[in-house]
This record gives C-alpha cells, sequence and structure tokens, in this order.
DNA sequence: CTTAAAATACGAAACACTTCGTACTATATA
DNA sequence: TATATAGTACGAAGTGTTTCGTATTTTAAG
C-alpha cells in the first residue's frame, strides 16, 4: 500500500505548484518571473531553483532534463494537495469542527449567488444520501 | 488606528492558545500538562513556559504574577483569531476561492444534519441580504 | 576555437520556531 | 534557619525552510 498521506509543501513550495498548476509544465525562469511579478517580493533566481530542486527530491515535481533547461510538471494534484492541507488546518485551527470553518468562510467571504447556489446543491445532496 | 492584522500565532503558540480558550487562565504547568496529556506528545515544562513567555512578549496572552506561579490568559479572541488564519489560509491554499474551499470542506468531512441544516440557513440568509 | 550568456548543482549563511539545560528565586516545611 | 521543591528567566543548540554566492557545465555566436 502506497502511502500517499505525508505530503505538506511549504508555503514556498506552495506558491510554486498554483503556478505548474495554473500554467502547466514550466522552466525555473518562468517560474522565477511569475513569483516576482504576482507580487512586490523578489526572488533570486537561485532560490526558485533550489526549492524547485527540493520539490524535485521529495517527488512533489518530475523534470523534463532532456534539453539543457529542465522543464518540471507538478507531480501533485491542486484538489489532493488542497484536501490535504485542508484537514490540517482544520484541525490545528477548528479543532475539526468544518461547520464553524464553513460559517466563518461564508460570513466572511464575498461569494457569488452562483457558488452559492452550489455549495446548497451539495448540501442537499449530502442530505439526501445520508438521512440517517 | 490600531493596527491588529499581523496576528498570526506559529503552530505551537495555537496549541496553547487552545487551551486557553477552553479552559480559561491557567498556569504554565496546566497548560504543559494538557499538551502532554492531549496527544502522545512530550513537551517539556521549560518548552512550554519560553513559548508562553515570547507569547506574552507578542501580546498574545496576558499574565497575572501578583502570585509566584503565575496564571496566564488568551488575549486574543478565538473567533478573531480563526478568521485570521482563515484568510491566510483560503489565499494561500485556494488562491481565494471560498467557495471552492466549501465544496472540499463539505465532501471531504463528516458533518451532521444540524450543521448541515445550520449553513443552509446562512446561506439563505445571504442569499436574501444580496439579491443584486 | 574562444568567449559570453544562461543554466544547473551545491554548500553554507540567514531566519524563525522549538526545545531544553542551567542558573537563579521564592516558598514551604522539617 | 537550612533544605527541598517548584517556579521563572534566559542563553544556546537543534530543526527545517529560504536565500544566495559561487563553481561548473552547456550552448550559441563570433
Amino acid at each position: 500500500m502506497i502511502m500517499k498521506d505525508n505530503i505538506q509543501p511549504t508555503q514556498g513550495e506552495l506558491e510554486i505548484l498554483q503556478i505548474l498548476w495554473k500554467k502547466g509544465p514550466s522552466t525555473v525562469r518562468e517560474v522565477n518571473e511569475l513569483l516576482n511579478q504576482d507580487q512586490e517580493k523578489s526572488i533570486g533566481y537561485t532560490t526558485t531553483l533550489k526549492i524547485m530542486q527540493i520539490m524535485f527530491e521529495k517527488n512533489l515535481l518530475s523534470r523534463n532534463d532532456s534539453q539543457r533547461t529542465h522543464v518540471y510538471l507538478a507531480e501533485v494534484r491542486e484538489g489532493n494537495i488542497q484536501s490535504a492541507l485542508l484537514d490540517r488546518f482544520l484541525n490545528a485551527a477548528y479543532k475539526g469542527s468544518a461547520s464553524k470553518l464553513a460559517m466563518h468562510l461564508l460570513g466572511n467571504h464575498e461569494t457569488t449567488p452562483d457558488e452559492l447556489a452550489e455549495i446548497k446543491a451539495l448540501i442537499d445532496k449530502l442530505e439526501k444520501n445520508k438521512p440517517s
């Protein structure tokens, strides 16, 4: 049985994953430029390189090194990582009370009518599947 | 204007806050014992002391030192910290998509019928207040 | 073939948090 | 009052992540 539970990318790793999830396979330079353009941060090229190399060793990323310039690819799924992080966050900050988190979430953040409808539809579905 | 935005307790600090939120004012020894009893972790007394002293310096905690044994009190509200952490988490892991987080949350975790009803009621309220 | 430009590899410093040992201080009790 | 006990203060080591400088390698251009 392959254990894949201990995935917990760091903050910096997560930012790089976000870019790869959105853009698909990318070079270190491309990732570094996006990191620097997004915010006002200024991250050196070799810093980004180093982190991506570490992520490669951790199997968070794979890479095609048939060319001189390596092309990196996210090896983990966005949804999987999000769920894993959510789980940790839920326990750390809300002691596992999903509904309390949901209340804060809906109360504090703008949500479009479509999104609200979508969530309500999911709740209806959950209520039907588990009427006991 | 008092800026109180940069509250972001660390993992260890959050565990201590959880205990103080639940139990109310407590001594270092009480906190340390609860920390050690909760999980299988074994945290030295002076470790807990040190972290609580740092939290005191950061104004996360206040303390009554009129007695030899100081009594510590959480200076931040549970809901405030949770909302602040949620905000950070939402941006870091979900790039601000609250509904996506909500879908994962409801989909992946057990929620009681009461909780679901409560969330649905909140959604109804939000839909009424913002019909535009 | 030589040189310049751009990439990778890697060690080590910088940082933040956690952990603990030890020194010091206050209190109770024999 | 002496001694054991329990507390606080604090420095420093341990740990993990981020950051960057520098050496090396590859490629393209002159």
